[in-house]
DNA sequence: CTGTTCTCCTGTGGGC
DNA sequence: TGCCCACAGGAGAACA
């Protein structure tokens, strides 16, 4: 499932072959993402060029003359570039094709169909689903000052904490099992319940496993395939997540699994508190 | 505003 | 080998 250091990578993979590209065609195959896509996609976008393309949590956004073209790979999905000449027929979940002037074309795949494919015309800071996002968890402004105020009022688990967008942003599940542990605290510590010097070790213990995996290439479970089309290989460096049962990497103690917010948890009693 | 539950979807894997 | 079904999950929407 696509976390931020996938989508990052997705977002490096590709930059090459679309930036400054136009494009010349647009397939939509399966309209029904999460959200539609706007039926006149091709009338809208074609002719256009990229101008650029960058990442705001985990949507990628692609800047056109006239709007912005956003994707967020949900839980499934894939970018991959194909040179026309050379592009397998379309597979089942393959949704989207955008085809550019420089002979290659960007396929959106997503199994599940949790992704997204959208177009704005408006400034971006005003859209709907950016404007109310916290801090990138890489950037300055999220720190152990910014994280210890926000969460002394906060009463719910500090691991909910993480995963909520209006406090940072690219914390999936995974990372925020791994980043608790790393840390040493317990995923369902309620958040106000954090020492000023515990966020500070969370703050850099986020850091570095997201960090860590962007430079591993991002990371796969079964569902991600990168831009060149191979598998990450990042899952074997998980400490605690999925790994319920299996002796604690640091101190042999079972991984415990526990559901908080409906979502699988993983910790380690030793090492976690 | 806070907290909780529901929802979208399909591939996977366990049980029998 | 095949069938059934629970489960996984990002994150917005709906609801209490």
């Amino acid at each position: 499932m696509p976390e931020l250091p996938e989508v990052e990578t997705t977002r490096a993979g590709i930059a090459p072959f679309v930036t400054q590209q136009t494009i010349t065609d647009v397939i939509v195959r399966q309209p029904k993402l999460r959200w539609p896509i706007v039926d006149n996609l091709h009338e809208i976008i074609s002719h256009q060029p990229v101008l650029s393309i960058q990442r705001r949590a985990k949507y990628l956004i692609f800047q056109l003359p006239t709007g912005y073209l956003m994707m967020h790979l949900g839980m499934s999905g894939s970018l991959r570039i194909w040179s026309q000449d050379q592009a397998p027929a379309p597979q089942k979940h393959d949704h989207v094709d955008i085809l550019f002037s420089n002979g290659f074309l960007l396929r959106f795949h997503d199994p599940r169909r949790f992704g997204a494919v959208l177009w704005f015309a408006g400034a971006l800071e005003h859209h709907p689903l950016l404007c109310h996002l916290g801090p990138e968890p890489l950037e300055a402004d999220f720190n152990a000052a910014y994280l210890t105020d926000k969460l002394k009022t906060q009463k719910r688990a500090i691991k909910l904490a993480l995963m909520d967008n209006k406090l940072v942003v690219g914390v999936g599940n995974i990372y925020a099992n791994e980043a608790l542990f790393h840390a040493g605290i317990l995923p369902d510590r309620p958040a106000l319940s954090l020492q000023p010097d515990e966020c500070e070790i969370l703050v850099e213990k986020i850091r570095q496993v997201l960090r860590a995996a962007i430079d591993a290439g991002g990371s796969s479970l079964r569902d991600f395939v990168n831009t060149r089309g191979e598998n990450g290989h990042f899952q074997q460096e998980h400490f605690v997540y999925g790994q319920a049962n299996q002796p604690c990497r640091i101190c042999h103690t079972p991984i415990q699994k526990t559901i908080i917010g409906q979502r699988s948890s993983f910790y380690c009693t030793h090492c976690q508190h």
